[in-house]
DNA sequence: AAAAGTTGATATTTATAAATATCAACTTTT
DNA sequence: AAAAGTTGATATTTATAAATATCAACTTTT
């Protein structure tokens, strides 16, 4: 099995990433356009995908076309995800922030400004990573709520 | 403001549900058919709709016609309520519940055989009643996990 | 130098989700 | 008796979501 950091490394230019999901690059941009995904961006605004990546949006697909759950759906099914819990930020960020009050869509679309999230790179952060499909959200708060 | 018995009484046949609502009978059904509501059924098996389930159904097409929700994924939101948080039920209910392990419908759809619910009328418990939208679910999650 | 990539915008195609209708045989309500 | 409702099944329509393409002007990578 892979090591963690070897499949989170950002390698595969768009056009190989599209082919390796059998997609166009056009679909690529739009999943990130909406939000679903976050790609890894050079500093010349190249985007590179990672093993998790491909892993990502190959789930994000599987939502959309087998499970039939509408982009819309999944942007508001992420938004369920309890972030505040994993990053155990401050009640006066949580009251600033949509990811917290409203279920507009996943927080690192709309993490508050002036808030622990503001400035932190969200593809690096366990919520993005983990909690990128439903049945991994429903675990969560299952486990949460059990433990507590 | 209607008192609560009142909007809770199924007074509305299905045609005249269908001409509040704008819609034709068949959708009705079909929305039944998909789980997402549970209409009143006399014993001879006719459809009543109280004012309740009037809001409730607008609401549903809110999600799928303006928030762009398919209902699929109208399901799978409805399958991250944590019912057993409402229900306290017991923790062999849980062990064979579909609601709680898994995410594959609203709990009223996919309830444990055997479980204190299996027996319930479904369309008279609060988590039916209460949680019929995603921003009531959302709110649940929060305050739940914020007051433990 | 050619190929690949970027942006933002707009256009087109395709599959299909949602909605509605039809059918038939039945029961219930008015 | 007529109208309304039931069931299950199948069919059709319509709007549109998702996917893809085109365009142009640019930058970056090979």
């Amino acid at each position: 099995m892979q090591p963690e950091e070897s499949i989170n490394l950002p390698i595969y230019p768009i056009r190989t990433a599209a082919k390796l999901l059998n997609i166009s690059v056009h679909t690529l941009r739009m999943y990130e356009k909406e939000n679903l995904i976050l790609p890894f961006k050079k500093s010349t605004s190249h985007r590179l995908y990672s093993e998790s990546d491909i892993k990502r949006i190959k789930c994000i697909r599987s939502a959309i076309n087998e499970s039939k759950i509408s982009i819309n759906g999944i942007k508001t099914i992420y938004a369920m995800m309890p972030c505040w819990e994993v990053m155990d930020c401050s009640k006066q960020d949580r009251s600033r922030c949509s990811a917290f009050l409203r279920h507009s869509g996943p927080c690192w679309a709309v993490k508050g400004e002036d808030t622990i999230c503001a400035k932190k790179n969200c593809r690096e952060c366990s919520v993005y990573q983990d909690y990128g499909d439903c049945g991994a959200i429903k675990n969560f708060i299952r486990n949460k709520l059990t433990s507590l």
